[in-house]
Order: structure tokens, then sequence, then C-alpha cells
DNA sequence: CATTTTATTGCAAATAATTTGCAATAAGTA
DNA sequence: TACTTATTGCAAATTATTTGCAATAAAATG
């Protein structure tokens, strides 16, 4: 599990400095279940007071990626997510209505898919991203 | 099966017109098995000798996808990307390396699991989409 | 603690994909 | 053939994201 401290220690080793703004963004991201895009981490800065640029959340956001702390998430409007890559390994729930988005676990049938890929197709599967589209239970109604 | 007959009377059928750009793009979709942009598309037609406008590509695949005739397809690349309805219910190996596109089928597995969804959650699962990201057979060698 | 090094920031500007406004055009109809 | 209006093309606006670069501020060094 990271803590605001592990991922700064990472970091450091790497030569990477902690600076107020990045401190602000892994305060924010930790505090974050679901998926969220730069511009998600500029606004809930912003409303919190910590002045910076959109620019620097986008490095920043990119940089906690390449060290693999997040994990990219894509749904289907183009935007660009993020996800804490310390949680579990999850698929999404995307209501097209609301827009909230729900987590749903399923590792193995998953595992058992991938293995049948790589045997049969020879393609070395490196991640998968599956997204589950419809309407949640309180939009049904 | 669609032909491009079957699309033309079915549009005319809403009142759309059959204009040369419409008839080219669906000329050419009809000869596509794998995902495609709107400047793919315009490309195609644009060394096919086919003058058309980009913007009138964007319109015409949204009123194909519209219409039922196309899928949305969205990779990590943030491109919005369709591909023929009227091709088999399938998801996508993409090559990281050489962008190679590969289908594969596996419809059972995810029914089941749509299933649960439904029952578990009570999300009405509308569609999905599942993409594999890693090597193809010769990016790995 | 002052000084130096350089990672990082912020601003402006560039990209890139896509969308919108609108007048000109052309497909289908009377 | 004339008319109605869906469609086109061009310019311009939008949106998300990236890049260049000089100014700034962490961290290291003396």
């Amino acid at each position: 599990m990271n803590t605001e401290a592990s991922i700064i220690t990472a970091l450091k080793q790497k030569g990477h400095r902690l600076t107020q703004a990045r401190r602000a963004v892994i305060g924010f991201i930790l505090t974050q279940v679901k998926p969220f895009s730069a511009l998600d981490v500029h606004n809930a800065l912003s409303k919190k007071g910590v002045k910076t640029d959109k620019v620097t959340v986008y490095r920043e956001l990119a940089l906690l990626a390449s060290e693999g702390f997040l994990h990219d998430v894509q749904f289907d409007d183009g935007v660009k997510r993020y996800e804490l890559a310390a949680l579990d390994h999850h698929h999404h729930l995307v209501c097209i209505k609301c827009k909230k988005i729900d987590d749903i676990h399923m590792e193995h049938d998953l595992d058992t898919i991938e293995k049948t890929i790589r045997k049969q197709k020879k393609f070395d599967v490196l991640r998968h991203s599956l997204e589950f589209y419809g309407l949640c239970a309180r939009c049904t109604r």
C-alpha cells in the first residue's frame, strides 16, 4: 500500500524533488478510489486553494504513472484518466446517464481468458481494459 | 448482413439523402474489418480520389453510428474509432508496438459475467468494451 | 548559511482531434 | 424545371493535451 511518504521517498530516489505541487497532487490522488482526469485533479486542487497550472498537473500525473503509482483508465469519452495503481485490479461499470463509476472484481475469469489468448494467439497480454456501459440501479428506475 | 443498398435504403427511409460523400463513406466502411477513425476514412477516400472534407466524414460516421450501422471502439489513444456493427461481436488484441489489431471471440464468458453483474449490482449492462494490450506474435520476437 | 545546480513551474503557444456556424450546393420531390 | 431542405465545405471555435522556454525554487555543496 502506498502512503504519501513512500511515494515521495521512491520519487526522491529517482532524483525527483518534493515540491508544493507534487505534494498536493500526491495527497489528492491518495484519497481517490475512482478514476480521475488531469482536469479533475486541477479543479480539486483549485477548490482547496492550491494554485497550480493545469500543465503542472498533466506533467505530475504523467510522472506518477510512469513511476508506476498510477494506471491509465480509458472510458469512451476520449479523456485520459488515471487510477491509483495500489487499488485491487478491477473493472468498471460506467453509467451512461449519471456517469457514476462503480467497480467490479473478477480476476479469475480474465486470467483464464488471458491464458487462452497467450496460447492460441501467441499474443503476449500485458494488460487489459474492460468496461461495462449501461444504467446504474438508480438510473434504471 | 448489411449491403450498401440496404444501408442506403434504411437511411432514405429516415429522410437522409444519397450523396457522393455518403456513398463513398458507406462503400469504404463496408470493406473494413478493423476499427477505423474519421481521419482513416478521410485518408482512404483521398487516396481513392474522392474529395470530401474531414468534417463531412466526421458527420457521416456519426450518422451511421447513430443509425446503428457502426459501433464505437475505443483504444487507449483517445481517438474515436468505429467498426461495422454487422461484424460478429468480438474483442480486440492491440499490439502496443506495431499497433496491429487482432480480434478475439468469447461471447460465452462475458455473457455469464454480464448476468452476474445484472443480478449482483442491479446494473443494466447495455454494452461493454474489452481490449487486451500487449505484444503480437511478430513483435515478441 | 550562502551558493550552485538543475528539477520543476507557469505562461504562452503549438498540436490534434473533434465540433459548430453558416452560406453555398445539390439531392429528392412537387 | 423549380423548389425545399439535407448536406457540404470552409473557417473558426472547442477541448484535451503537449511543448518550449525563461523564471523559480528544491536539494546539494561549500
